[in-house]
RNA sequence: GGAGGGGUACCCAAGCGGCCAACGGGGGCAGACUGUAAAUCUGCUGGCUUAUGCCUACGUAGGUUCGAAUCCUACCCCCUCCA
C-alpha cells in the first residue's frame, strides 16, 4: 500500500511547482479513498491554449489515479465581473454566455480529460443562494492582515492604491468553494497560490480537513520567456489547425523543449529523461521535437493528424516548397498596365508599405516564382505569380 | 498647498539652435550559417512608384529665428520630496 503511495507522490510531484502540504498529501493518499481535486476556470476565457492545458493534464493525471475531478466554473465571479482593475472592468456576462462558455469548456477539456469522471460544478450553484449574513459570516472567517499579505495587496497598500473592499471578498469566494465542495486538492497556477491558501484556512475555520494545495508554473511561450498568453501572442490555442500547431511547436527553442515535454506530454518521465540521454549522445533535437509535436497534435486533432501534420512540414520546409494555402490577391496593374515590384509586395500585404519593400528587396528577401530578385525596377505584366518576402511570407498574386 | 525632475520612434534611452528621419541598447524583420531551432555574424527597422526630391514626426497649442527635438509662453500628463 505505501509502494502504491509513494509511486502515486511520485507522479503528483511531477512538473508541480509547490505542493503544500505534502505531507498531508500522504496521509490522504493512504487513506486509499478517491480524493476529490479542484481547479477553478475563469468562465469568461474559454479560449483554452496549451499554457492553460499544463493544469488540465494534471487533472487527468489524478483521474488516472483513480481520484475524482472537479471541473468548477467561477460564473458566479464572472457574472459580476472582474475586479483586478488595472484593465479596463469587464461587463459583466450573462447567464447565456456563461453556459456558452462552460460548453465551450468542455468541448476542449474533454480532449484530455474523461467526460465519465469529470464533475462539472458551478460556484453560482452555492454562492447564488448565499444571503448577506452568510457572507458576512464568510468574511468574519478571515482578517485583513492576513489578506494583505498578498502580494499585490501589500504592493498596492504600500503605495496607497485604492484596495475595493470587494476585491477582498475574491479570495474569500474562491476559497468558500472548497468548503462547499469539500476539496481534498486543489490545483492552480502559481499565480494563485494565496487564494489556494485561503481556501485552506477557510476550510479549517468551516471544521474541514484542509486542502493540498498544488500549484503549477505557468508555461512559458513560444519566445521562452514570457508566460503563454493570448495577447503577447506566444501562445498555441488548443483549437488552432493541426499544421499551425505542429509549426509554431518545431519553432520553440532545443531547451524549452524539454520544458514542453515536461509539462506538456503524457510519455512516462523515464521515457522523456531517455530522449534527453539521446540528445547528449548526439541525436538531433529536432528528431525529438517531432515526436513532441506529433504527440500534441495528435491529442487535439485526433490519431494521425500529426504524422500528417509532420508530412506536410517536412514537404514544405525540408524541401523548400511553397505552401499549398497561401493567400490569393488580385491586383490591377497600373497605367503602364505593368505593376511597379513594390506596389506587388506591398499591395499582397507582404509588406507593410512600398518603402519597406524596397528594403527588402535591397536585402535579397524577395522571391518572384522561386527566383530572387534585387531589381527595384523591376516591373510585372498581367499574369500569376507566386511572390515570396523571406522565408514565411507567401501569397499568390494576380495582375490583371 | 509648496519645491524639484521628466514626457523623444514598438520599448528603454541619448541629443539640448543647423552636420537630426534623430547616437546606443532591446525587440522585430531580412541575409549568411543551420534543423523554418538556438547561438553567432551582417544589414534594415517614418511615408511617398527610392527621389542631389517632397511630406510627416521628438506630450499639446502657439511664438522667437534664415533655421527648433533643442530657446520662449501657455496648457495637459507623469514622477520625487516637503506639508
Amino acid at each position: 500500500m505505501t509502494a502504491a503511495v509513494d509511486k502515486q507522490l511520485q507522479e503528483i510531484r511531477r512538473g508541480a511547482d509547490e505542493i503544500l502540504v505534502e505531507s498531508e498529501l500522504r496521509e490522504k493518499l493512504k487513506r486509499g479513498q478517491p480524493l476529490r481535486i479542484k481547479a477553478g476556470f475563469d468562465p469568461t476565457a474559454p479560449d483554452l491554449h496549451l499554457g492553460h492545458t499544463v493544469l488540465i493534464n494534471k487533472l487527468r493525471q489524478f483521474q488516472q489515479l483513480g481520484h475524482e475531478v472537479i471541473f468548477l466554473i467561477g460564473d458566479f465571479t464572472g457574472m459580476i465581473g472582474d475586479p483586478s482593475g488595472k484593465s479596463a472592468t469587464r461587463p459583466p456576462l450573462t447567464r447565456e454566455q456563461v453556459i456558452e462558455n462552460a460548453r465551450t469548456y468542455e468541448r476542449q477539456i474533454f480532449k484530455i480529460l474523461d467526460p465519465e469522471r469529470t464533475r462539472i460544478e458551478f460556484n453560482s450553484t452555492w454562492m447564488g443562494e448565499m444571503r448577506a449574513a452568510g457572507l458576512i459570516e464568510l468574511a468574519a472567517k478571515h482578517t485583513v492582515a492576513r489578506m494583505l499579505e498578498r502580494d499585490d495587496f501589500a504592493k498596492r497598500y504600500k503605495s496607497e492604491q485604492p484596495i475595493a473592499i470587494h476585491e477582498f471578498l475574491y479570495p474569500l469566494v474562491q476559497g468558500y468553494d472548497s468548503v462547499a465542495l469539500h476539496a481534498d486538492v486543489e490545483l492552480g497556477g502559481t499565480d494563485q497560490k494565496f487564494n489556494l491558501l485561503v481556501g485552506r484556512q477557510l476550510q479549517q475555520s468551516y471544521g474541514q480537513t484542509p486542502q493540498i494545495v498544488l500549484t503549477m508554473p505557468l508555461l512559458e511561450g513560444l519566445d521562452g520567456v514570457q508566460k503563454m498568453s493570448k495577447s503577447l501572442g506566444n501562445y498555441i490555442g488548443i483549437d488552432e489547425p493541426a499544421d499551425e500547431m505542429f509549426g509554431k511547436l518545431m519553432s520553440i527553442s532545443d531547451e524549452l523543449m524539454w520544458r514542453y515535454f515536461e509539462l506538456l506530454s503524457f510519455e512516462t518521465a523515464d521515457t522523456i529523461q531517455g530522449l534527453h540521454d539521446q540528445v547528449a549522445n548526439g541525436a538531433n533535437p529536432r528528431d525529438i521535437k517531432f515526436g513532441l509535436a506529433v504527440e500534441i497534435v495528435d491529442r487535439f486533432h485526433g490519431e494521425g493528424a500529426g504524422a500528417k501534420a509532420q508530412q506536410a512540414f517536412v514537404d514544405r520546409f525540408r524541401r523548400n516548397e511553397a505552401p499549398e494555402d497561401m493567400p490569393e490577391v488580385t491586383l490591377s496593374s497600373d497605367e503602364t498596365g505593368e505593376l511597379g515590384i513594390a506596389r506587388v509586395l506591398s499591395g499582397a500585404g507582404l509588406t507593410a508599405s512600398n518603402s519597406e519593400a524596397f528594403r527588402m528587396l535591397g536585402q535579397g528577401a524577395v522571391r518572384i516564382d522561386g527566383e530572387r530578385t534585387e531589381d527595384r525596377q523591376l516591373s510585372l505584366d498581367p499574369g500569376v505569380y507566386v511572390v515570396q518576402v523571406g522565408k514565411r511570407r507567401f501569397a499568390r498574386v494576380t495582375i490583371k
